[in-house]
DNA sequence: TAATTCGCTAGACCGA
DNA sequence: TCGGTCTAGCGAA
């Protein structure tokens, strides 16, 4: 028996190609098969451990005995399945120790059919736990980490987890591709692959086959069936842990495997030499490697765009690569692909090669940033990092808590069904409060850190928690009426006060280190970053039917302690003799006169607060603009909430809410807003707005305005014959299909023209729009955005679109 | 398979 | 033709 140190990579089921010995073959499915990078020599090597017995429990009805479950059996692929053994174990299920069942099965599969059987004698836990989940968990494992193992030949006798583990240094190789594409979208079973671009951090090149090139980075070889071999070869000799692609779980590797059948190509890019598999996981696909691991970067894109690590307008390789990098990739000039390669011009091919290997490069940029991301959110959760960069909040979640149940000894709460639970009307929310619209002067911005997790953790939240025995006459009551335990600790409120516990010490650690490009200093970054991701889901997860600890007296008696604690701050902020002039959720805006009056009335406020609970300064504010609901102009009008501008004191603007953050609006509303809104914060120059605004008034008369500049995006949330209005974005859609246009993505792109009567018959998606309705842009675009902000320094829309002598405005 | 609620605004639609 | 209501998307937190 031989014991090593090596990084846990992968690990998964071992499959036929997998398990090449005979004496293996019987074990198929319970075996897992794992893939370990020594820590010595970074050489990867594959065990298998077959020693792990699946298993569930069963909290028996009265009367029902081991020998009875014992005699259970139910179906499985056709064949008879027995429970393989019994065992009698303790757990504590919401607070109370229970004798339960644990009920072993012989195969993974099993699990759900002896489940299903084993229903009428009891209640079933633990058996939707995922198998591989099961594994880590249990083995307290965490996916690239640091492991011990002791093996005999093939055969892991023995794995722990090394505490404190580093990161094993992975090799990445991003690749992308470009196919013939004749029609709307490229077939593999007919159009061929035409060339294949890759990128690692040390080279990047293109390979292609058939076609002269002057390019240096081009390799071309013989045949299309030799360039995919040839990137496998590239694969193989890179010693590549981790193939990163944009979308391609589902395009690119579904697309080379099936060109790979088609030509009867060698296409087996896993390190086990498996051939790509692609499975459905969940609303889309996701393609595996044995043994490396597929980063596909566009979910990890999607879930960090839906959590507002950034905004993209859409969810492009381009988009997201100017986001991170500051800088674009290659420009995409519309092209036809498949004519450029028909015609066979060097010119045009070496652009084609160079746009492509582009594309590799950018994915590789956005893979070096997110990727640490993922790794120290799999080592957290323990997720693999396949599941995880395709995980949304639930699944990241849940498995953390996980962990902490096994830690306390309790009983994993199963998933609940669909129930009346989920027709329940929303429970109330936060408070906003209503602005006056105008223009503010020294403006200090206060917010709660981290408000909904301190509530939790202050109040002991939780479906564990909620109406405990204990705590009759003197738990947490929330200003509803939820009584809330005080001497056992929910285990939602401990998983996010170690969260925070150890996002802080996290943080005061990289203060300590001076070199911030550091791989430590990087690693710690993504660590905090996860702990933070996963601690602002949790209070919306307490309010999803479906999540495992979802408790709906706990997810509404956190926002009514939030909306208590802040309107209890204005309260004594208007004492202090503060003005408070907005609210949203978590913050308060109040018009100061000292700096120093603000920070005594913070820290007076803290010492009354919880001590989880904190308020911060965010920031001084030279300068303040809120605008005036719709339709609310003139004296007394009520302001929009969600919608404000703040200049600091270095000159940092602060724009929420209003138009020019949205993407759908025109670029040509967009900029000129956020002109208006610099100019007026930062020069209080009202004229120079105004001359502004009039000046793009009259250059969207002349019809010279480029049309890209006046597109306006919308997603389709729906399938287009779902919608029970005709909108512009739906008839621009609808028409770009019926003329054989393609558009590729759910976010349509269309210009107003001048072809029609209503806005939704003028809409055309781009490619098809050859004029604009001046009209509509000035009307509906320019002014709505601009004639809010400078109403509320009494600039008129006549003003603004006449070319009379300007009016004489008050300064401020 | 899916974190939540609050809020603004548009354009279509519909009935008077 | 006008104004109210409804559908829908997107952003703030």
């Amino acid at each position: 028996m031989v014991s090593t140190r090596a990084f846990l990579l992968d690990i998964g089921y071992a499959h036929g190609s997998g398990v090449a010995t005979s004496s293996l073959s019987g074990l198929r499915g319970k075996t897992f098969r794992l893939v370990l990078k020594r820590e010595s020599d970074g050489k990867v090597f594959r065990l298998f451990d077959d020693s792990f017995e699946p298993y569930f429990y069963l909290l028996p009805r009265e009367g029902v005995t081991q020998e009875q479950i014992l005699k259970v059996t139910g179906f499985y692929r056709g064949t008879n399945v027995a429970v393989a053994r019994v065992e009698e174990v303790e757990r504590k299920l919401k607070g109370e120790i229970v004798k339960l069942f644990k009920v072993y099965a012989k195969h993974p599969g099993h699990v759900p059919v002896l489940a299903s059987e084993l229903k009428q004698y009891g209640e079933r836990f633990e058996h939707q736990v995922h198998f591989v989940l099961r594994y880590l968990l249990d083995k307290k494992l965490q996916p690239l980490g640091l492991v011990e193992v002791k093996h005999s030949g093939k055969m892991v006798m023995g794995i722990s987890a090394v505490a404190d583990s580093p990161l094993p240094s992975l090799r990445v190789l991003a690749f992308d591709i470009e196919t013939y594409n004749p029609g709307v979208k490229s077939d593999p079973r007919k159009d061929p692959c035409l060339m294949i671009s890759y990128a690692t951090n040390e080279k990047s090149g293109v390979i292609s086959y058939g076609k002269k090139f002057s390019h240096d980075f081009v390799e071309v070889v013989a045949s299309e069936k030799a360039m995919l071999e040839r990137f496998c070869e590239i694969v193989r000799e890179n010693h590549v842990d981790v193939i990163a692609t944009y979308n391609g779980d589902e395009f690119d590797l579904p697309f080379l495997r099936e060109r790979a059948k088609v030509l009867n190509a060698d296409f087996r890019l896993g390190r086990d030499r498996a051939l790509p598999r692609t499975r459905k996981k969940g609303i889309r696909n996701a393609s595996s490697l044995g043994g490396r691991i597929h980063f596909d970067a566009y979910p990890v894109v999607a879930f960090l765009n839906f959590i507002g690590a950034f905004k993209l307008q859409r969810l492009t390789l381009q988009d997201a690569v100017t986001a991170i990098t500051g800088k674009p990739k290659a420009d995409i000039v519309k092209m036809d692909i498949h004519k450029i390669w028909d015609s066979g011009l060097t010119k045009d091919l070496d652009y084609l090669a160079f746009y492509n290997r582009d594309d590799s490069i950018a994915c590789l940029a956005v893979t070096n940033y997110s990727l640490p991301l993922q790794i120290e959110m799999a080592r957290l959760t323990g997720n693999l990092v396949f599941d995880t960069s395709r995980a949304s909040a639930m699944p990241l979640v849940e498995p953390f808590i996980m962990k902490k149940a096994l830690e306390r000894g309790e009983l994993i709460p199963s998933k609940p069904a669909y129930s009346e639970n989920d027709k329940l009307p929303p429970v109330e929310g936060a408070f906003v409060k209503i602005p006056n619209p105008g223009v503010y002067e020294n403006i200090a911005v206060l917010d709660f850190k981290s408000l909904y997790p301190s509530i939790i953790i202050s109040y002991n939240v939780g479906p564990d928690s909620y109406n405990c025995d204990c705590c009759k006459s003197d738990g947490f009551v929330s200003p509803q009426g939820h009584r809330f335990c005080k001497k056992k600790k929910s285990i939602i409120a401990e998983t996010l006060s170690d969260i925070l516990d150890s996002r802080f010490a996290i943080q005061k650690k990289m203060k300590t280190l001076t070199d911030k490009e550091s791989d430590e200093y990087k690693q710690l970054y993504a660590r905090q970053w996860s702990l933070k991701i996963l601690a602002n889901s949790v209070y919306g997860l307490t309010l999803n039917p479906r999540f495992r600890w979802y408790t709906r007296e706990g997810g509404e008696s956190t926002t009514a302690w939030a909306r208590q604690y802040i309107q209890e701050v204005n309260k004594k902020a208007e004492e202090t003799g503060f003005e408070v002039i907005y609210n949203d959720t978590d913050s308060i805006m109040l018009l100061y006169k000292t700096e120093n009056s603000v920070l005594e009335f913070r820290d007076a406020v803290n010492k009354t607060l919880p001590e989880r609970m904190e308020l911060e300064l965010e920031d001084f504010y030279t300068r303040g603009l809120f605008v005036a609901k719709k339709g609310e102009a003139g004296k007394d009008g009520k302001g929009a909430r969600k919608k404000y501008a703040l200049i600091n004191k270095e000159g940092k603007i602060k724009i929420r809410g209003f138009e020019l953050v949205r993407r759908d609006w025109s670029k040509v509303a967009r900029e000129v807003q956020r002109s208006v809104l610099e100019i007026l914060l930062k020069e209080g120059n009202v004229d120079k707005a105004v001359a502004l605004v009039r000046k793009t008034v009259a250059e969207l008369q002349s019809g010279k305005v480029p049309l890209d500049d006046l597109v306006i995006l919308t997603q389709l949330r729906k399938s287009p014959k779902d919608y029970a209005i005709m909108s512009p974005e739906v008839s621009a859609y609808t028409k770009a299909i019926n003329a054989g246009i393609r558009v590729p993505e759910a976010v349509v792109m269309y210009v107003v023209t001048s072809k029609g009567k209503s806005i939704s018959e003028k809409a055309f998606v781009r490619e098809m729009a050859q004029d604009y309705d001046a009209d509509y842009y000035i009307n509906h675009q320019l002014m709505p955005a601009v004639l809010k902000i400078l109403a509320e320094l009494g600039v008129t829309e006549d003003d603004l679109l006449t070319n009379s002598k300007q009016h004489t405005l008050g300064s401020w």
